[in-house]
DNA sequence: ATGAATAATGCAATCGTTTGCATAATAATA
DNA sequence: TATTATTATGCAAACGATTGCATTATTCAT
């Protein structure tokens, strides 16, 4: 047998539908006897309100699309998960698209989202387009996460302000030469401010002595390549603490020093960045700078929900959080 | 302005909404000039096709549900990004839904997709109500993956097998004392099939000592729990080889004897299951089997879709592959 | 050139809701 | 009781697309 409609329900209750559209929504007065009789009969034939029509019918989808560079890592996924969940228990459904690479399936995704008439849009992490960004945020609800873009709120995390409480501690725990090994970056906002807080603290010490690599190929699984850069460059320079931007980086080093005898963290310290599930188990285990997924999601859904009612807005900055394990030293009272 | 429809095509174009319709879907007769002319005007308003309206005349929505345990699962949060490749090129949308826990947020779940018209639904992983999904299987196209529910389609991976042909392989590399360790199940096939092939090989050996146990705590992050236990338990007992259930507790029962002081894989070889990233990167490194997620999800996808144009369908099952890694040394040529 | 077949297009109904307006029923007030 | 507010309901028109049927324009064969 077909779905029951709204005109079923309507039918089995001696009613109209308008009648029972209201039932349902309940936001107007409704006589307590009707009310019982439309709920009873909805209740029988086991009726679904119908999406569709009704988003076709009130221009509204009650979606809101997700673009992310991937679903699959590890820090994504939890703010994938985090969305879906603020979004259901507001009634929300999300669409999610991966940005991937190029700029073309970008902006395939974002028409998949603007097809299905998502009532906004949240644009986690680098990899989009900003100028795309801008362009979708005239035409509807946009909340950047992770990310800055001009004109459009923004949730982000205080990379700055943490790498520079970092260096400073690792500065007062006594280390002296340092390294920062990083990905290069054009644009992300976030790889910039890590950087620029290392700098920030490394200006302040005369005493100490500061080298910079950034490489594209860091990123991602490609760890031999830390290992090569590590017996080729490091060798010459050894630092005492290696500062990097993110875990796997990080993990590569103690890894690949490992292999070359060099002990970490007596003879190097070395700190990632993202707290990634594995750093807290790794031998030894990583001192790193946890972002806190769930925070930066829920804040970025209600802002955008927030924006949908119109409502004011306003950008938000989180605190991000070091976390000392054995991979370096810190010294107690040094944050 | 408003969000341009295909009457105001048709205007510009100056034909019928039909014209229109049948130039954009691009599937009747239409002379080149007017399809030209009516691309020309689609193009020129920014024409994007209301899905909603589509969907609600049409009575289908080109969009698919998927439910998992949870999405930032490091097996899941793959299979979701690959579902959404496999479904994007293909012209669908998808929604995802976490079970969760408790089977009410499930129904939940699943009530948002029946609400949304999904043509159909993944079920992807344990802890999801069989008798829901039966239920479901009814009223909408439905395949389960990486386990089985009765008279639905599924796609599943070969575990009793492989685990078999892991045992196998570690007894003719000379294991002799082994020990299973998983998590404890009811009714999630992958798990009891796992058990029941290393059962399979043990059997056939008169000269091998198997014991078992069986954790409900050992899932997850809960690695402390594995350490107790091997301090406790094993101590005692002094297998030579422990196959476990997943990498977790592979990489905890790992971490726990570096605590005391026993070397893997020397005195005690260890296996895990799922091939986590972590686990490549472990020290050492883990002997684990691989479970493709792309190629779940594709048969998935492909099996799902078929059902939704009726298709023939059938059930399907994917090898496990074992990864030979430092932490179990299993001689070549016994796989 | 004339009728038959085919190709192009338009008309209008339809999908399932919601909602402004009108009306009927009820309650409140004078 | 007559009159006015208030509360409950129904009617019917949207929302934006698709599609069966009817119609017109075109092509083809004889």
């Amino acid at each position: 047998m077909r779905k029951a409609t709204i005109k079923d329900v309507a039918k089995i209750a001696g009613v109209s539908t308008s009648t029972v559209s209201r039932v349902l929504s309940g936001n107007t007065s409704i006589s307590i006897a009707t009310a019982e009789k439309v709920r009873y009969a909805a209740e029988k034939l086991g009726y679904i309100p119908n999406t569709a029509a009704r988003c076709l019918r009130c221009d509204k989808s009650k979606s809101i699309g997700v673009v992310l560079p991937d679903i699959s890592g590890e820090f994504y996924s939890l703010c994938a998960s985090s969305i879906l969940k603020y979004a259901h228990s507001a009634g929300y459904t999300v669409l999610f698209i991966e940005s991937g690479n190029d700029l073309s399936s970008e902006t395939e995704g974002v028409n998949i989202l603007l097809q299905h008439g998502v009532d906004g849009m949240i644009f986690i992490g680098g990899g989009i387009d900003a100028s795309l960004i801008q362009e979708i945020s005239k035409e509807v609800s946009v909340v950047t996460g992770d990310r800055k873009v001009k004109n459009v709120p923004s949730v982000t995390f205080n990379n700055r302000v943490t790498v520079k409480k970092l260096t400073q501690s690792l500065y007062k725990s006594g280390f002296r030469k340092f390294l920062y090994l990083g990905e290069s970056f054009n644009s992300f906002d976030n790889l910039s401010d890590r950087y620029a807080g290392f700098n920030d603290a490394i200006n302040n010490y005369h005493d100490a002595t500061a080298i910079t690599i950034l490489e594209d190929s860091l990123h991602g699984d490609k760890l031999s390549v830390s290992f090569e850069l590590f017996e080729n460059k490091i060798s010459e320079i050894m630092p005492e603490v290696i500062i990097t931007s993110n875990d796997l980086i990080a993990q590569g080093i103690i890894s690949a020093s490992y292999k070359c005898g060099i002990k970490i963290p007596e003879q190097i310290a070395v700190t990632g960045f993202d707290d990634m599930t594995s750093s807290a188990y790794y031998t030894p285990s990583v001192t790193t700078v946890r972002q806190d997924a769930d925070k930066l999601s829920k804040i970025c859904f209600n802002t955008l929900i927030d924006m949908i009612e119109n409502k004011p807005v306003s950008s938000s900055e989180i605190n991000q959080e070091i976390i000392i394990r054995e991979s370096a030293d810190i010294k107690e009272g040094t944050l």
